[in-house]
DNA sequence: AAATTGATGTTAGAAAATATAACATAAGAA
DNA sequence: TTCTTATGTTATATTTTCTAACATCAATTT
């Protein structure tokens, strides 16, 4: 994993955070992660906090419900995705075409092309504009 | 304002976050906001939330402490940088020389310099380095 | 139409995190 | 030595978050 990937995925934010992020409720942001939508951290005492990743991810499960995707649809387009990455990537590694470093480019590119077609219509599912 | 320095004043982060970040205690925190080094926002509930300047601001804080420079003088020293940026873009602004968008882009640069030129051993001091 | 399901709201009670305030302390300055 | 500064520690109150249960409402299914 890459430096940026490790910094997105640190858990920093409490749920309140995220709700005001995502303008999702408690309950909503628990009910997905009961059905394995997303799998916040949680502190020595069990409160879940969330890292940029996690919060891109309840963006994206929004704007997937909004458009009239259920549950069990949105679990099956995440699976989906996890597999297309793995892979793409078993495959250029394997044939030796590119080196682990360029995968890793690759991949991060593929998935800013996602955010553009699969979702040209989309404002939300982006954290980074929360940031510089 | 920009949109960026916006969201680098968004109340994000509880104190634990915080603390974890910049590896200070919350009795630390705690004292530097009493002395007006910081001053992070409250819940409704009266419990701080920091911003990802406020954690920039804590670093800045943490490194010039072990500089040897006490308290007073840090307070100082933030008065100073909050004058020059205000006689700066009073001056330019005022000369008609540059528009006030290239004004920010400019006092940016500055405080670019800053963090080498006053502080050029230092490690810390850029919470960027937590995202991408 | 009635019953079921899916997504979310609401509430209650417990546990965790944070607040303030007071007292303690170690190192350095006066 | 005594005082000051920065920080640790502890106690108690308040806020936030937790889980679990029950409620609701729209969309399906029977």
């Amino acid at each position: 994993m890459t430096g940026k990937e490790i910094r997105r995925s640190l858990p920093l934010f409490p749920i309140s955070t995220v709700m005001e992020l995502t303008d999702l409720s408690a309950r909503q942001i628990r009910y997905y992660e009961e059905h394995g939508l997303v799998s916040p951290a949680r502190t020595k005492g069990k409160l879940r906090m969330f890292s940029l990743n996690d919060i891109d991810k309840l963006l994206e499960i929004k704007d997937l419900l909004d458009q009239g995707i259920n549950i069990a649809g949105i679990k099956q387009i995440f699976a989906m995705k996890e597999l297309q990455k793995e892979q793409a990537s078993k495959i250029l590694v394997r044939k030796g075409e590119i080196s682990d470093k360029e995968l890793r480019k690759i991949l991060r590119e593929e998935l800013m092309r996602e955010g553009q077609f699969h979702r040209p219509h989309l404002r939300q599912g982006d954290m980074s504009r929360f940031y510089h």
